[in-house]
DNA sequence: AGATATTTGTTCGTATGTATT
DNA sequence: TAATACATACGAACAAATATC
């Protein structure tokens, strides 16, 4: 029999993480094509190379390519499109699509309140002050956008429910304009695990404008101090916010609870 | 032929398909699946039932809902073994299985070895003193275990990288343990960054009997202040170590790019 | 130990839908 | 509008793995 290698050929595994367990055989594939986009310094928007999915190249078959084609999808690296012209492309993944990757790493173990703001209380200062003086005219206009939400006192409970998660975009649309960008994924990601929280959820639709007022409050300091460059207050300013937001949130989960 | 029915559920009218956007059939299974598996409160270990998986259940081929079924495995939230009594069960999603998600995050803009340490400089510590009176002996067993890998002077380049990664073990192992598990999981994250970091690994590779001396040294005066209980002490022995290692990358880096 | 039944994993050929030209 | 190039979906057949008898 000619046996057209079919699985005979298999790959020897280049990562070193391979060595851990035996790997499927789209696994393996997936990682070939993503070390090939790297190797080639391929950007966002540019094309896989038809020829890097065909089955032949990996001695595959098409549903096996398929899956590793699914693997990279998945992953936020690629996507695909139809027609003539379509095909594979590398796409940029985004923080938002890479954070809901990790959506079921805590379904299981779900983090405490206290949890998630022992790393705010340490990273938000840090980026805040990493802001300073750096923030463009347009990044100000989006932040005071975003503030104007919650700047009147809700009506009703919906209402309310959107002002505090527009003070959490807040802290997102920050964490956006951050030069460290592992530091703003981060802050990012931790303010996504607040916003699902089931116990959160129950707090946020509490009225309460004495909350509202002195968030308000300190986001208005936070860009003062952002705006003169003055790193130092602005570091301070979201440590104070955090504390009291702990403070606050860890409060209404007691009562909320009980 | 009967064609079983085909009226209501299989076909996906076009009109239909237009509303849900460019969503694609395995995708919506597996969101299916998986908010099945939250909603009836399925936990690790649990098995799948059969039906949910069956082609028939969602009006799909077997190899659509086989996809699906790979899409909640890469995510981690499934595992499945063959043969009689075998099926699909939902598995606990480990933290190495999920930053592997995110190996793709960062590949377009890597972060810098800088932006990785301003986030260890602050966690570490935070984490190392989380630690401090609450390890168990055989933790304590196992640390001391990766430590022994470094204790004596690497003989050869391939020596002193493996020195380097168990220095790095040595943290994950640490973070594995905390109380808060996702100070643990960005922990271990900012670990697995540096470990795949090109320049890292450049560095990892030169010789430097100092360092790892010193390195040594902080581990052991760590362990002692956790076995004492002593969280402050933990603390600062972590904080400078990670503020000795950083100085030391960066130093280091300069080198070895120019 | 070995055969068998059960369940997942892989592959092929083909059909269908969709976006571009 | 029609042609076409490409991804996506289907179903059947085959292969591999593994618990049970």
């Amino acid at each position: 029999m000619p046996e057209p290698d079919t699985g005979a050929a298999a790959p020897m595994p280049s990562r070193l993480s391979a060595i851990l367990k035996r790997r499927k055989r789209p696994d393996i594939i997936a990682d070939k094509v993503r070390d090939m986009i790297i190797a080639h310094r391929l950007v966002p928007g540019d094309r896989v190379p038809h020829e890097w999915l065909l089955p032949q190249t990996h001695g595959a078959s098409r549903g096996t390519l398929r899956e590793a084609q699914k693997i990279l999808e998945i992953q936020g690296l690629t996507t695909s499109k139809t027609g003539p012209g379509g095909g594979v492309f590398v796409s940029r993944v985004g923080a938002d699509q890479a954070i809901r990757l990790l959506d079921n790493l805590f379904v299981f173990q779900p983090p405490s309140i206290a949890d998630i703001y022992a790393i705010r209380k340490e990273l938000e200062p840090l980026m805040a002050a990493s802001l300073a003086g750096k923030l463009s005219p347009d990044a100000f206009a989006a932040l005071q956008e975003t503030i104007r939400l919650y700047e009147d006192e809700a009506k009703t409970v919906e209402e309310e429910y959107a002002q505090r998660l527009a003070e959490l975009d807040f802290h997102v649309e920050l964490a956006r304009r951050a030069d460290n960008v592992l530091l703003g994924f981060v802050c990012i990601f931790l303010v996504s695990l607040l916003r699902d929280m089931t116990t959160c959820r129950a707090i946020y639709q509490e009225a309460n404008p004495t909350l509202r007022e002195t968030g308000l409050n300190y986001q208005i300091r936070l860009l003062r101090a952002i705006k003169a460059g003055d790193a130092e207050r602005a570091f301070q300013v979201m440590r104070e916010h955090m504390t009291a937001a702990e403070a606050y949130m860890l409060e209404r989960a007691e009562i909320v609870r009980g």
